[in-house]
RNA sequence: UGGGGCGUAGCCAAGUGGUAAGGCAUCGGGUUUUGAUCCCGUGUAUCGCAGGUUCGAAUCCUGCCGCCCCAGCCA
C-alpha cells in the first residue's frame, strides 16, 4: 500500500472497504467498447482501474463492451489489447467481452419481464421519442406499457426468434416516464438488430442496451468497484436499479470521476474517427493523434504516460490540461534514457578554409553528458560540415550567440570555428558559410582555454546520412477544440512538417528514442523507416528559452 | 426554466472548523562544450460571490452566480 501518499476520493472509498472489511479483495474493469482506438482520456482510466487493482493486490478485467454490433469490429479489439499492454498492464486470463454474457442478459431481461417490471413497446423510435417529454416536461405513459406478462413473454421471446424487423418492437424496463432523471423514463434495454456481432457472431438478432448490460456484468465478474466518468452519473440511480431487481450475488458499485481533456486536442472517439475518415490524419496512429497508438509511434514513452495521469490527479472536477504538462513528463523520461546524437535538420554548408582538403578526423563525443555508463561514440570530422540554419543569423541582434558573419562559435565536440565569409545564390539567399577552425581548440585536448559564447551541432558532410525527419505540431489552434462548433474551423494547418535532414552516421543503427542534441527527441517511424530511406518522427522538442526570448522580442 | 455534478494561483491539486501542501508553468540567479539537464530562489490565491453561525470558516448554514452533463432503439 501506498501509504502517506496523498489518495483520491476513489482510493479513498475502495481502501476504506478493504479496512472496513467490506470487501476482502477489489476487483475493478476496464471496459471500452471497440468501436474505435483508446486515447489519452482512456490512459487515465486504464491507470485507475488497473492500477487500484494491482496496488491492493486486487483483480482487473479488460472487458470489452461489445453491446452495439454494427460499430464494434475485431480491429479495434485488437488495437485496445496491444495499447493495454504497451502501457504496462495486464489483465491475465480475465479479458471477456459483454457478449459473453448475452445468454444471462437475455434470462435476466425474461426475469425482468415476469416481475412485470419490463414490457415490449410497440411504439416507434420516433413516437417514444415524443412520449419521452423534455427535461422539464414529463413523459407520459406508452400505450403499450400496460400489457400482460404473458404477452410480453411472447413477443420478446418472438424478438428473439427473429420475427420482427429492427426498430418494430423494442424492450423497455418499466420505472416511471414522469422522473425528472430521463435515464429511468422506462429506458430501452433490448433492442432489435439483424446484424451480426464481431464476437458472436450470428446468435443473436436482439441485443441488451448500455444500461442493462453493464452493471450486470459488473455483477457477474464480482466488480467490486465499477469507476467510469461522470457523464453516467445521472445513470447511478439505473445502474442500481437493476441491481435491486435482480439482485445477484455481487453488488457493485458504481463511482464516478471527471475525464481528463488535454488543450489543444480532442478526445472524442467520434470525432477522431472523422481525423482518419476524412484523411486529415494518416491512420488512428497518426503521431499527431492522442490515440495510444499514436503516441506509442511518436515515440511517448509508457511510463511517461502513466506519470503524467498520476500528476494529474483523479477528481470530479473538469480539466482541460496544458500540453506542456504532458510534455513535460516525456521530457523527463527521455531526458534520462535517450542517448544523445547529432542531426541537422535544415541544413547550411560550412567550409572550413584552413582545414586540410583530405582530412578525417575522430572526436570521441559523450553519450549522455549526465550518465558515464551511457559511455562514448567516435564522430567523423572533415573540412565541409552541415550545421542548422537556425545557428546562422546574417543581422543578428545582442543575444544571439551563435554564428555571424565575424563571429566565432564552438563545434560541439571539435573546435571552435569563426564566420569570415557568406555565400549567397543568385535568390540572395545564405548559401554557404566560408569559415576557419582554431586548431589548438580541439575538444577535450585542453591546449587552449579559449571560450565562447556558444556551442552548435554539425555532420560532417561526407559522412552524413540522409534522412526524412516528420516534425509535429499541436492538431488544432483552439485550445479546447472539444467545444468548438465544427473543429474543421480550428485545425492546424501546419500541424505536420518533412524536412530532409543529415545525420551522424551512427543514427543508421536505428535506435530507440535519440536525443538529437539542442533540439529534442526523436524516434524512428516503426512503419515508414527503411534502412534506405530513413524516417524519423519528433517525439517532443527540448525546451527552448530562446525560442522564448525571441517570441517575447517579437510582441513588443 | 426539471434532474445530476463541479467551482482553491496560468494549468492540475491537497485540505473536511484553528489561520492555504505539492506538482507543472512563470519570473529571477548559479553551474554547463546541448540557450538542454541540474541546482537555488520566486506566488499579497479577496479558497466563485453575498450574507450568517463561531473566539476562529476554504471547511458549517442560507441565498445567489458561473461552468459541465442528461431528452440514442450509442457507450
Amino acid at each position: 500500500m501506498t501509504d502517506n501518499e496523498p489518495r483520491d476520493f476513489i482510493r479513498k472509498i475502495i481502501y476504506d472497504d478493504l479496512e472496513s472489511g467490506k470487501h476482502t479483495g477489489i476487483v475493478t474493469r476496464f471496459p471500452p467498447e471497440p468501436n474505435g482506438y483508446l486515447h489519452i482520456g482512456h490512459v487515465m482510466a486504464i491507470c485507475l482501474d488497473f492500477g487500484v487493482a494491482a496496488e491492493t493486490g486486487g483483480k482487473t478485467f479488460l472487458r470489452l463492451d461489445d453491446t452495439n454490433p454494427g460499430k464494434e469490429s475485431p480491429e479495434f479489439v485488437q488495437a485496445i489489447k496491444d495499447d493495454v499492454h504497451w502501457l504496462g498492464f495486464d489483465w491475465g486470463d480475465r479479458l471477456t467481452h459483454a457478449s459473453d454474457y448475452f445468454d444471462h442478459l437475455h434470462e435476466s431481461a425474461i426475469r425482468l419481464i415476469e416481475m412485470g417490471a419490463a414490457y415490449v413497446d410497440s411504439l416507434s423510435a420516433e413516437a417514444i421519442r415524443e412520449h419521452r417529454g423534455t427535461l422539464t416536461k414529463p413523459g407520459t405513459n406508452s400505450p403499450f406499457r400496460d400489457r400482460s406478462v404473458e404477452e410480453n413473454l411472447d413477443l420478446f421471446s418472438r424478438m428473439y426468434a427473429g420475427e420482427f424487423a429492427d426498430g418494430e418492437h423494442v424492450l423497455r424496463a418499466k420505472i416511471d416516464m414522469a422522473s425528472p432523471n430521463m435515464n429511468l423514463r422506462d429506458p430501452a434495454i433490448y433492442r432489435i438488430r439483424h446484424i451480426p456481432h464481431q464476437n458472436a457472431g450470428d446468435k443473436w438478432c436482439i441485443y441488451p442496451m448500455y444500461d442493462f448490460a453493464h452493471g450486470l456484468s459488473d455483477a457477474y465478474e464480482g466488480i467490486t468497484h465499477s469507476l467510469c466518468t461522470l457523464e453516467f452519473e445521472d445513470h447511478r440511480p439505473l445502474y442500481d436499479w437493476f441491481l435491486d431487481q435482480l439482485k445477484p450475488e455481487h453488488r457493485p458499485r458504481q463511482i464516478e470521476f471527471s475525464r481528463l481533456n488535454l488543450a489543444y486536442t480532442i478526445t472524442s472517439k467520434r470525432k477522431l474517427k472523422m481525423l482518419v475518415d476524412e484523411g486529415i490524419v494518416s491512420d488512428w496512429d497518426d503521431p499527431r493523434m492522442p490515440t495510444i497508438s499514436g503516441m506509442r509511434r511518436r515515440g511517448y514513452p509508457p511510463e511517461a504516460l502513466r506519470e503524467f495521469v498520476k500528476r494529474a490527479g483523479v477528481t470530479k472536477k473538469d480539466k482541460l490540461i496544458e500540453m506542456g504538462a504532458l510534455e513535460n513528463c516525456v521530457r523527463e523520461t527521455l531526458g534520462d534514457s535517450a542517448p544523445r546524437r547529432m542531426a541537422v535538420l535544415r541544413p547550411l554548408k560550412v567550409v572550413l578554409t584552413n582545414y586540410p582538403e583530405d582530412q578525417v578526423e575522430s572526436m570521441e563525443a559523450m553519450n549522455h553528458p549526465g550518465n558515464p555508463d551511457f559511455g562514448t561514440r567516435a564522430l567523423p570530422f572533415s573540412r565541409e560540415l552541415w550545421i542548422d540554419q537556425d545557428d546562422f543569423m546574417e543581422e543578428a541582434p545582442r543575444k544571439f550567440f551563435r554564428l555571424k558573419p565575424g563571429g566565432e562559435v564552438r563545434l560541439r565536440f571539435g573546435y571552435i570555428i569563426r564566420c569570415d565569409e557568406v555565400i549567397k545564390n543568385d535568390a540572395g539567399e545564405v548559401f554557404e558559410l566560408r569559415c576557419s577552425y582554431d586548431p589548438d581548440t580541439r575538444s577535450g585536448t585542453g591546449k587552449s582555454d579559449r571560450k565562447v559564447k556558444g556551442t552548435i551541432h554539425w555532420v560532417s558532410c561526407q559522412h552524413a546520412i540522409d534522412a526524412s525527419v516528420r516534425l509535429y505540431d499541436r492538431l488544432f489552434n483552439d485550445a479546447n477544440p472539444n467545444m468548438a462548433d465544427d473543429f474543421h474551423s480550428v485545425l492546424n494547418a501546419s500541424s505536420l512538417e518533412v524536412v530532409a535532414a543529415k545525420l551522424e552516421p551512427s543514427l543508421a543503427a536505428g535506435d530507440d528514442a535519440v536525443q538529437f542534441e539542442r533540439l529534442g527527441y526523436f524516434s524512428v517511424d516503426a512503419q515508414d523507416s527503411t534502412p534506405d530511406a530513413p524516417v524519423f518522427n519528433r517525439i517532443v522538442t527540448l525546451r527552448d528559452s530562446w525560442a522564448k526570448l525571441e517570441k517575447q522580442a517579437l510582441q513588443k
